[in-house]
RNA sequence: GCGGGUGUGGCGGAAUGGUAGACGCCGGGGACUUAAAAUCCCCUGAUCCUAUAGAUCGUGUGGGUUCGAGUCCCACCACCCGCACCA
């Protein structure tokens, strides 16, 4: 019987070779086929190749090798987002070279993809961190620099003053710098910033057009753009300055009764010259973090000046507070306070005991009712509010920017919540921005020959900072225009520019730039772009925008670069600790019956909640032990079986011994494929032609579970049936559509049948669309609700015929017991519902 | 805090407003075998029951619309993702 099984540890490789000296996956940019460009998100190399990428890569990998089966001519690339701050930190631990440990896990990581078989073209192989990437990245760089598209402003970061270093937002725990345990405070820095809020209209009209996006990702991204309306106008103050303020309610402008700067708003800072117990305050809020998440949970503190704001309409006088919930960048930076409809002014007007009043309610009779104990952000009638009472929200938001406007003290503006992109990362392992400090011509570009800066090899991570900063030489440069002794911008760009062009250099990767547009417009855009929902803002936004810069300076001819987007889940496992609450691996565990134990020493274990295969959970399963036991294919089967690939999949040892007995069954039906057997099996051969139809449908909309779910099906119709022509077209059916999934054993069976050539340049089965219609029906009956019997009736037979079927029937006319038929729904080749 | 999502047997899940639980895993029983592995067959939501039949309940919770709701509407609960320097 050993010579009956199927054996991937010779297999795989075998047909990994072939596949590699056939070419059969190298993309050419001049065929004449339609082309189809299918990309997975590009992984860091953070060191080994974990089931998420696996999952990824697997599910893109369908998806490439279905269109190929359709004629299609495929791109379907692959390398390494390679920059970034775990190479940094590695360095710092391990005293290794950032460049040093990227390539090695580089290669590492390559030889486990290379072992899963996937389709890729790694002729087009590349990694962010090469010089000839990130030149053309810096020429790209300079292109929007020159456009106007990048200018310089001051903004703030983390700041740990006793490592005397920046920090990135999951470097700050708690509020303290994740080494040094000391307090993170705010810092202001000149930095690099791309001008995204240019696109922000177009960035939000072309999500109308990305019909095969996620509708949650879609308005994620609308969220995020954030276009609001509004009225900007000024407060008159009372030491006789102007105080610009923006409100997204300006019919609630009855209700105000504060008005709220910025910490680092100017007037705060004026305030605080005079006032000796502002500066402190001032101080106070520099504290902590700078994510959205921290500013908005923190306590909501203000302080009181000594200065008031006039109401434009009533002309009384509201307190002006410095206060730590509004945000510098958002508006203008100040705001007025309307306690009873907004649940951020009402939590403040609570703590200082400011007035909350009415001025929207359900109904104009309502105009008195109390306030409970939260602000009503909902429509409704204004009240209180002299000309604006009985008025609707709307109305009365156009009437006050109107009177506005005619009274000349300010006017309605769009405002936009996304703010422009700072790309500035003090770091070394990021690419050089191109930028060179001059004395006398402040900063100038690098000439383009000059390109690219690169990275100094000869850097130490032994103090901390930036290495570039540091390093004796490598900033010391001339200017460009003056020939004088001019600084290097010491910064590195953010990761993320990496990644927002790496698509189209995959596309097209001409030597002397960064793409050829005509190389670029045969691929384009991506026809299926996967990766984690995680993604579904930033890097998705990035590349958007970036796009429409290349496009807007006349480089490209593209403007959104994603045409479908699919977002998978995560791969969860379940979780298992000891008594005293340390995690331990699922390979140092051992299941007893129900009960789990340690297998060095018999130590009791509790099995814990599935959650995402993460290290410091332990919960993690090495893909190359699991290919070692297994082969390719049945994790590859496992990867896109029962769990929807947007959703979580628990991964188990049960399910892979499930996947690869499957690869057996399979690998046994081939075996009894018999070319001489003859004979008809019409049920077989209908259900072969309806797989057929339905697997491409579901590998055309990513559920691939479901395809296999069908495949599980057939297979066992036709392990059933009796050797037949029928029974022979579903096992070539199977083995073609299998042949995405389960590549090798696919090329092993093709060949072991004595078919010539590779599966993988093999068409998809076709189908005869008279195969497909099925000539009865079964319908349900249902009285009170509930289904009572079924009935099998002609495909089409006319309502009153199953009408009549249905009260003939015995388990009916029980269930009936005499009633009254009142009435009698007839849905055709469905269901006969019974009202009594 | 804000934005987005998810919730169906022991588990993963399936189901154009029309037979809830397809398919897989786990579990139980049986066949084959000296035995084991492998393989094959049958059963497998809960409760009741006069038990090859039948009844009731059941898709996170509470309401609603409908002849009919996992699916549509309203309110709530739990968990997950993102929040601009992680990638």
């Amino acid at each position: 019987m050993t010579e009956n099984r199927f054996d991937p540890s010779t297999a795989d490789g075998r047909w990994q070779s072939a596949w590699e000296q056939a070419g059969t996956f190298t993309a050419d940019s001049n065929s004449d086929k339609p082309k189809s460009y299918i990309l997975e998100m590009f992984p860091y190399p953070s060191g080994r190749i974990h089931m998420g990428h696996v999952r990824n890569y697997t599910m893109g990998d369908v998806l490439a090798r279905y269109k190929k089966m359709r004629g299609a001519e495929v791109l379907h690339p692959m390398g390494w987002d390679a920059f970034g701050m775990p190479a940094e930190n590695a360095a710092m631990e391990k005293k290794v070279h950032p460049g040093a440990w990227t390539h090695s896990n580089i290669e590492g990581m390559k030889a486990q993809l290379k072992r899963i078989g996937f389709a890729l073209d790694w002729t087009r192989e590349f990694a962010t961190c090469d010089p000839e990437y990130y030149g053309h990245e810096q020429a790209l760089f300079l292109d929007m620099y020159e456009a106007g598209l990048v200018y310089r402003k001051s903004s703030e970061v983390n700041w740990d003053p006793v490592d005397m270093t920046v920090l990135a937002n999951e470097q700050v725990i708690d509020g303290k710098g994740w080494r040094s345990g000391a307090e993170v405070e705010k810092r202001k820095l000149d930095q690099w910033f791309l001008k995204i809020t240019d696109f922000a209209e177009d960035l939000l009209e072309g999500l109308g057009n990305l019909k095969d996006w996620p509708d949650k990702v879609r308005l994620m991204q609308e969220n995020w753009i954030g276009k609001s309306s509004g009225l900007e106008f000024s407060f008159e103050l009372s030491n006789g300055e102007k105080l610009p303020v923006y409100t997204t309610r300006p019919d609630t402008i009855f209700g105000a009764s504060f008005v709220a700067v910025a910490a680092d708003h100017p007037i705060a800072k004026a305030v605080a010259e005079d006032d000796p117990l502002a500066g402190p305050f001032i101080e106070e809020c520099k504290k902590g973090g700078t994510t959205a998440a921290e500013l908005e949970t923190a306590e909501k503190l203000g302080f009181r000046t000594q200065l008031s704001a006039r109401h434009p309409f009533t002309g009384d006088p509201m307190p002006l507070f410095i206060a730590n919930f509004v945000l510098m960048d958002y508006g203008t930076g100040a705001v007025m306070g309307v306690p009873g409809h907004d649940q951020r002014d009402f939590e403040f007007a609570t703590k200082y005991a400011l007035p909350i009043e009415r001025v929207v309610a359900k109904d104009a009779t309502d105009a008195d009712a109390p306030m409970g104990n939260e602000a009503e952000a909902g429509d409704g009638v204004i009240v209180n509010s002299e000309f604006l009472d009985g008025m609707s929200v709307e109305d009365a938001k156009a009437e006050v920017i109107k009177r506005a406007e005619d009274g000349g003290w300010g006017e309605g503006t769009t405002v936009w919540r996304l703010r422009d992109w700072g790309i500035s990362r003090q770091r070394y392992w990021g690419t050089p921005i191109p930028i060179i400090h001059s004395p006398d011509h402040g900063p100038v570009p690098v000439p383009r020959d000059q390109l690219p800066v690169e990275l100094p090899e000869d850097i130490d991570f032994d103090t901390p900072g930036n290495p570039l900063e540091r390093h004796p030489t490598w900033k010391h440069t001339t200017c460009p225009i003056s020939g004088k002794p001019a600084l290097r911008e010491t910064d590195t760009l953010d990761t993320f520019t990496n990644s927002s062009w790496y698509f189209l250099r995959f596309a097209s990767q001409p030597p002397d730039k960064p793409f050829d547009a005509e190389e670029i417009a045969k691929w384009m855009p991506v026809q299926h772009y996967i990766g984690g929902i995680e993604h579904a803002i930033l890097h998705l936004l990035y590349a958007r925008f970036w796009t429409r810069a290349m496009a807007h300076i006349g480089k490209l001819d593209v403007k959104e670069p994603f045409a479908a987007l699919f977002t998978q889940g995560m791969v969860t496992h379940e979780t298992y600790s000891l008594g005293d609450g340390s995690w331990l691996s699922p390979d140092e565990v051992s299941k007893d019956g129900a009960d789990w134990t340690r297998i060095e020493d018999g130590a009791p274990v509790t099995a814990g909640r599935v959650v995402k295969m993460s290290k410091s959970k332990k919960n993690v399963v090495d893909p190359d032990a699991i290919i070692d036991q297994y082969g390719a294919d049945a994790v590859r089967w496992f990867m896109l079986s029962d769990s929807p690939p947007e959703r979580d999949l628990p991964w188990s040892e049960a399910g892979i011994e499930g996947c690869w007995r499957f690869v057996q069954r399979l690998w046994r039906l081939f075996d009894a494929y018999d070319p001489a057997a003859t004979g008809e099996d019409k049920a077989l051969a209908r259900k072969a032609h309806q797989t057929i139809v339905a697997v491409a449908e579901d590998i055309e909309a990513l559920s691939f579970n479901k395809a296999v779910a069908r495949l599980y099906e057939l297979t066992g119709a036709a392990e059933k049936a009796e050797p037949s022509e029928a029974r022979n077209f579903a096992i070539r059916a199977i083995l073609h559509m299998v042949s995405p999934m389960m590549p090798h054993l696919a090329e092993e069976a093709h060949a072991k049948m004595g078919a010539d050539g590779l599966i993988a340049d093999a068409e998809w089965p076709a189908h005869d669309p008279a195969m497909l219609v099925e000539d009865e029906v079964t319908i349900a009956i249902q009285h009170k609700g509930k289904l009572r019997d079924t009935i099998t009736a002609p495909k089409g037979a006319p309502k009153e015929d199953l009408e009549a079927l249905a009260l003939a029937s015995e388990k009916v006319q029980r269930s009936l017991q005499g009633a009254e038929v009142r009435k009698v729904i007839v849905v055709p080749d469905r269901l006969v519902n019974i009202v009594t």
